[in-house]
RNA sequence: CGCGGGAUGGAGCAGUCUGGAAGCUCGUCGGGCUCAUAACCCGAAGGUCACAGGUUCAAAUCCUGUUCCCGCAA
């Protein structure tokens, strides 16, 4: 088929070299500007431009995409059907309408649980045992096309946010392809959404990581995970901010103030929380790297006692 | 050239302002104590103080340049 592909992230690389590697012609890339990034800030590639590039696929970057010149540009490939993931903006009816099989979003939960941002940090902010990739024809709404695969992938007890994106996004090339193969074959199924049961997620903001600790110790936990490797989950100690990576939920009773360092020894950093005790392991101090909590003791002695304050 | 912190034995840090013998908490190795131990005691090994220049009788420390790491802001 000929394709249009459109994305941005390393989320939607795996998905444009699988659908490459499965014979298809991409005709065009669509990604968005590149943007100043990184301390240096320098403009760089987004990802899914990188790979295009490397492949010789051309790069198109509106700004808007729904901009009459840009609808006008895809206009002229003649796609046979337009592949979207992770790609930032709102697609117009214009260019939903122009392939013959319409247009295709692979989307990283089961919908219509998750619908909109960042679907696979909410998954594990909740503590959801199970998530998945949807691919879906897409229609004018936010993430409400018809179903046409579904995909489950379960999370495992120390999953985080990273290491889920990788599965998925490997899960949702794979399932693209599949997809893909069966439209080309007349063979798919389209599954109106039950809209009753969506949910919606708003993108992730910094401020989500910093902990409350009034909260359940579970809570805080899936939080970390949620918020790994970007952009943390954080607290504050003194007047300086402590990443905190890794840590383990201890059922103990109660201790102290929630915040509270209750006890300090070689096998962690122990917080008492709204429910339970967060055991730490691994953290990270400002302008410093993440390390396990035993190097971080040595350089930075913590007693119990001492108070984390919400940042 | 957006703001800021940092680079010191294997790990984490102090020392830098006010230049003058390499330090702390651990780890490692050897020995001791103990029924025993991740505990305790004694001892040892291990460092061109990121790199390159400069100033000085003397530089981890002051000056200049470079590389790398990190926090913030986007």
């Amino acid at each position: 088929m000929r394709v249009i592909f459109m994305g941005t992230p390393d989320f939607a690389v795996g998905t444009l070299e699988e659908i490459l590697t499965a014979g298809h012609e991409v005709v065009l890339v669509v990604s968005q500007p590149d943007k100043a990034v990184g301390r240096s800030k320098a403009l760089k590639y987004t990802p899914v431009k990188a790979c295009a590039i490397a492949h010789g696929i051309p790069v198109y970057q509106p700004e808007r995409v729904r901009d009459a010149e840009c609808i006008a540009h895809l206009a002229n490939y003649q796609p046979d059907i337009i592949i979207v993931e992770a790609f930032g903006q709102i697609i117009p009816g214009e260019i939903l309408r122009m392939p013959r099989y319409g247009c295709v979003n692979v989307h990283a939960s089961l919908l219509p649980r998750y619908r909109g941002a960042s679907p696979i940090q909410w998954a594990v902010i909740h503590g959801d045992e199970v998530t998945g990739v949807t691919t879906m024809r897409m229609d004018e709404g936010l993430d409400t096309g018809d179903i046409i695969e579904q995909e489950e992938v379960r999370l495992a007890p120390d999953e985080t946010t990273g290491s889920l994106f990788e599965r998925l996004s490997a899960v949702g090339a794979r399932l693209c392809v599949h997809t893909m193969a069966k439209i080309e074959a007349g063979e798919a199924s389209y599954t109106q959404q039950e809209h009753g049961k969506a949910t919606h997620t708003a993108k992730i903001r910094k401020e989500l990581g910093s902990i409350d600790w009034t909260r359940g110790a579970a809570e805080i936990e899936c939080l970390i995970r949620g918020m790994d490797p970007w952009p943390s989950a954080y607290t504050r100690l003194g007047d300086r901010i402590l990443k905190i990576w890794k840590a383990q939920v201890v059922p103990e009773e109660p201790k102290g103030p929630p915040g509270c360092i209750v006890d300090v020894s070689r096998d962690g950093i122990f917080v008492q929380t709204g429910e339970g005790q967060l055991r730490l392991l691994e953290v990270q101090l400002e302008g410093k790297k993440r390390m396990p909590v035993e190097a971080f003791l040595n350089g930075c002695p913590v007693k119990a006692g001492v108070c984390f304050k919400k940042g």
